[in-house]
DNA sequence: GATGAATGAGGATTCATTCAT
DNA sequence: TATGAATGAATCCTCATTCAT
């Protein structure tokens, strides 16, 4: 009787009620996340936002941190899925300037769509970096980057591959801050072209501009002009 | 030899212990919001942190935003004072290489001593991006790069070079970042050289290694090489 | 049989039990400030003659003063009720004598059964002399007791009926008080006879002991005698 | 050395410096006391009014209740004399409208000058009605008042002569408060006439208009009338 | 004596969480 | 399930009082 899933489709359409509800809460917590952030997010705030009660909004969610672990968890699941087509696809054909596009564009329209990332992923306001998910996902972005950077500058020891996509993925951020910095849509886009002369400029010394499926079999030392 | 001798000094008196105190209560502040950010900060915290009772802290701050404040304050005069020293000086006469170190060496140094900075003058957490002081500095800081950029690339049209300063400085900004997240002290200066060189890259393009003072009479346009 | 009962009644439920609280939580308030007066009296202390934690105070009251508002509001009601009934009907057909009796009797019964008055309407313990609503009640009060002496002392001019109404009402209110401190029941209903005749020595010289509406034709000026 | 005597005039002068210090701390007290109540009354704030540091406040009054204590001593010694002179010198070759005179006006005056009485002799906001002096005051007063009574009315027993008196310092008090509530000073002083008719009023059918002194042998029962 | 900083208990208020309906 | 009232610990802040100078 309770959790059944005997007969027809009843408990599916609970199911269904259920996740919109912690759909609606999570659009809700993303929403008071973004404007006060985390810490200054009062639950019931989240459950007004939302138009439900208190008492609703604990029925889904057991305390104010799973609900940030539950979004954090839902962004790093559309993360995954940008940046696993953004940075997983086979990108050895590709030109380094190409290979930028590829990747930043989706990153940016994702992040500038989600907003929340940026409440929920910066600062020290929040329990324990949210959910060690993200953690977890950061890693997993940055050794796919790494990935690729290694196809294409072999040469690189360990160290200055970690510290290369370091600087790339956090330059990636502050420009993405600097965007969220602007009221103006177009001013926005108009940074994007320069975080990509940016990174570009940073890495075509490192690993050229020719994809690594096109080179002769020997290497061109150009890391070593840095 | 520093601080009040010309004229009375009796009304200076006490004040010495209560400016000790504030400068006391301001460092405590520093650590409690470094470490869990200002709104998760308790008053007694920070007022325990400096060794003091609740009550002494409410004898110079009339409440916790104004500590906020005065911390803010505190920082943009000394941020101002290494600014000043790293961007106001002539610079004409140096190679853009050259330049980045002189500018981004104390920059760096200044933000690794204060890291509060990033706690204080990022994300939602605080009340109003603290003091409108702040962002008044970040102006002038940002002018004082597009004078340094407008001698060095006169081409450049007043919406580019906004973004150019722009987005060097959420660069510098990104990069800091990142070096807050290394625990180990080698590998956070090993970023350092990464930053010039992201930052070189960028700028060589658009406004050539030469110092202005060296060129010939004609300067024009290696921006066009990006 | 009273309150909602047309319509949806659903959103009502609920705020049976709320209104049952800010009543208790009223009550509660009133007896406090009646032993401590406003400014000492605690919420906590408050919440806790009313039987509730301090937290439900405030679901009910957004702060100190709210609590005040509201019961200054509550009292304001009763009191218009209360005057109403005795002031506004028609007195023109009593004699002085009647007319006194009929006017003190309830208001004096209304004030001794609330002497929340009292604690809230002297003296500059509270916030603004509570809510304008209780100035506007005196102001209509004493505009009903002009109104009723104009009726039966026509020749008065303006400013004399104004302070006469004044001081009838203070006189009232002096010797409210001093019934307020006896502790014996029977010593203060004594009180209302005395207080009865200082009324009456005073406006029988004013305005005759004869109502208006048996009175010939003129006027006999007995304000004169003063 | 210390609270010597010995020398010449040494310790008076400082004696004198105290008491001036004193008297400035209650005149700031009764500022402070009339403007917010004494609960509301900060020691910082009188301290502060008096333009002194809240030490030196309690180098002369060991807590906040004696500051009260000895405002109201002080007023109580003032009123003493005031009433002094008013009540107990011989009133019985008077008629009763000119020991209103004597008796009503002095009072007022003094009450207009020093506000701060109401402040601390009303309402529930102080510490037990300060000081059993005040009280004692009171009865002093009342006690002298019934003297009055009893020679002009020896018929009254002993608690209609309670009541008499009792009825007449309340309602004194009570006119006096609409006096406060004036801000004009004509209209204020315009109500000392009303209050002695109405006492009059109230008084001259218990005692009659004739001075005690002046009437035959046989007096009685003019309370008949009422 | 005077000063102003120091203290800490107490009071107002918030908010994550629970509970009765 | 949904609701909204209930809870109480934690937080900000005040102020009577004390203390070092």
């Amino acid at each position: 009787m309770s959790e059944a899933r005997s007969g027809g489709d009843k408990p599916r359409r609970r199911q269904a009620r259920g996740e919109r509800r912690i759909a609606q809460l999570l659009d809700a917590a993303a929403n008071v996340f973004c404007s006060v952030g985390y810490r200054a997010a009062s639950t019931n705030a989240i459950a007004r936002e939302a138009g439900v009660s208190p008492g609703t909004l604990y029925q889904f969610f057991p305390n104010k941190e799973a609900i940030g672990d539950a979004l954090s968890q839902r962004l790093v699941i559309e993360m995954r899925n940008v940046h696993g087509t953004a940075l997983s696809l086979d990108h050895s054909a590709l030109g380094l300037r190409e290979l930028l596009d590829r990747v930043i564009d989706p990153l940016v329209d994702f992040n500038l769509e989600n907003p929340v990332c940026f409440a929920l992923f910066h600062g020290p306001d929040m329990p324990q970096r949210f959910d060690e998910e993200h953690d977890l996902l950061e890693k997993a972005i940055l050794d796919q980057v790494k990935t690729i950077f290694a196809g294409r500058a072999p040469q690189l020891e360990r160290s200055a591959l970690d510290r290369t996509a370091d600087i790339c993925w956090h330059t990636f951020k502050g420009v993405l801050q600097a965007m969220f910095e602007k009221e103006d849509e177009a001013e926005r886009h108009a940074l994007v072209p320069e975080l990509k002369k940016l990174l570009y400029g940073y890495l075509e010394p490192i690993m050229g501009e020719d994809a690594p499926a096109l080179r002769p079999q020997a290497v061109r030392g150009t890391a070593g002009r840095a």
